[in-house]
DNA sequence: CACCATGTTCCTTG
DNA sequence: CCAAGGAACATGGT
């Protein structure tokens, strides 16, 4: 499930797993997990490096490896259904894997597996220039995120999901905040009044920091596979799952501050959640 | 069978 | 140039 607050729960997992280790060989079993590159491009800049840190842009993990000659990075990408994790390299390959690499030796291997095949493990870092600031930059004060949006009169929640204005909010978190902030998303975005426009700020980094802070106590997101993969809301516990979403996928059910029904419409294609009463 | 899905990019139309 | 909508990518869940 990746938004912002899931890619970084990743990242904080797979860190100290990945540092130091080896890259002892590169699989490619989906090419397009690669692109624009190809396979052996990605095996001459991994072959025999190690891993270092592991960063976050928005919803894009940023790998950096050491070899002899300097520093290299690889960036990844979830897409709607990517998943990175370590396992034992013995046993049958995932279905759906993309990017298999033993490390050290061999014994464990990192695996990006990705049944949409929307996600990617590449050498191409030119999508990290895209990006507009991180929820929490300096930068975004609340008076730099209302003349972003004072330039555009897309609805509201169209101009949170494109990562040039700010990155790492994706369908699901939009609806959130939204609703946290009293704004119906079809608002346009140059409509908003600035008091607005601080409140959404704000909420916008709560939900994520709050969503951050669930996945990062719940063990069940890593302990419950043997593979120890990560994935939201698979791990059974019935209490995480529910407190997770106030209006996210919750059409018909009442809205939990007003009690009215949630509805949902759709904007910029998308399935989108709101309380008409709450939110105006 | 129909419809929906956490993302991104490209293309068309107005 | 901007905004909106759709298609595409490929698979799985309900």
């Amino acid at each position: 499930m990746p938004e912002l607050p899931e890619v970084e729960v990743l990242r904080r997992h797979l860190e100290p797993l990945l540092l130091g280790r080896r890259v002892a060989g590169v699989r490619v079993l989906r090419p397009k997990a690669v692109r624009p590159g190809t396979g052996e491009e990605l095996a001459a800049l991994l072959q025999g490096t190690r891993f270092g840190k592991v960063g976050r842009r928005g919803k894009y993990l940023v790998f950096e490896l050491s070899a002899r000659e300097g520093a290299r990075r690889v960036l990844g990408h979830l897409g709607m259904t990517g998943r990175m994790y370590l396992r034992a390299t013995s046993g049958p390959v995932p279905k759906h894997a993309a990017v298999v690499l033993p490390l050290d030796g061999g014994k464990e291997s990192f695996v990006f597996e990705d049944p949409r095949g929307f996600g990617r493990f590449s050498t191409d870092l030119g999508p990290l220039d895209e990006l507009g600031p991180e929820p929490w930059d300096r930068g975004l004060d609340a008076g730099g995120f209302g003349r972003a949006l004072a330039g555009t009169g897309r609805a509201i929640k169209v101009v949170l999901l494109d990562q040039s204005v700010i990155a790492g909010v994706g369908n699901i978190y939009a609806s959130e905040a939204l609703f946290r902030a009293g704004i119906a998303p079809a608002r346009p975005a140059n409509r908003l009044k600035p008091a607005e426009a601080t409140r959404l700020l704000a909420a916008i980094r709560t939900v994520l920091d709050e969503a951050i802070a669930l996945g990062t106590k719940a063990p069940l997101d890593f302990a419950g596979g043997e593979d120890g993969l990560f994935y939201y809301g698979s791990g059974g516990d019935a209490s995480v799952e529910m407190e997770r979403f106030r209006v996210y996928d919750r059409a018909g059910e009442p809205c939990p501050e007003c009690g009215g029904p949630i509805r949902r419409v759709a904007l910029g294609g998308r399935g989108t959640f709101w309380c008409p009463k709450c939110q105006r």
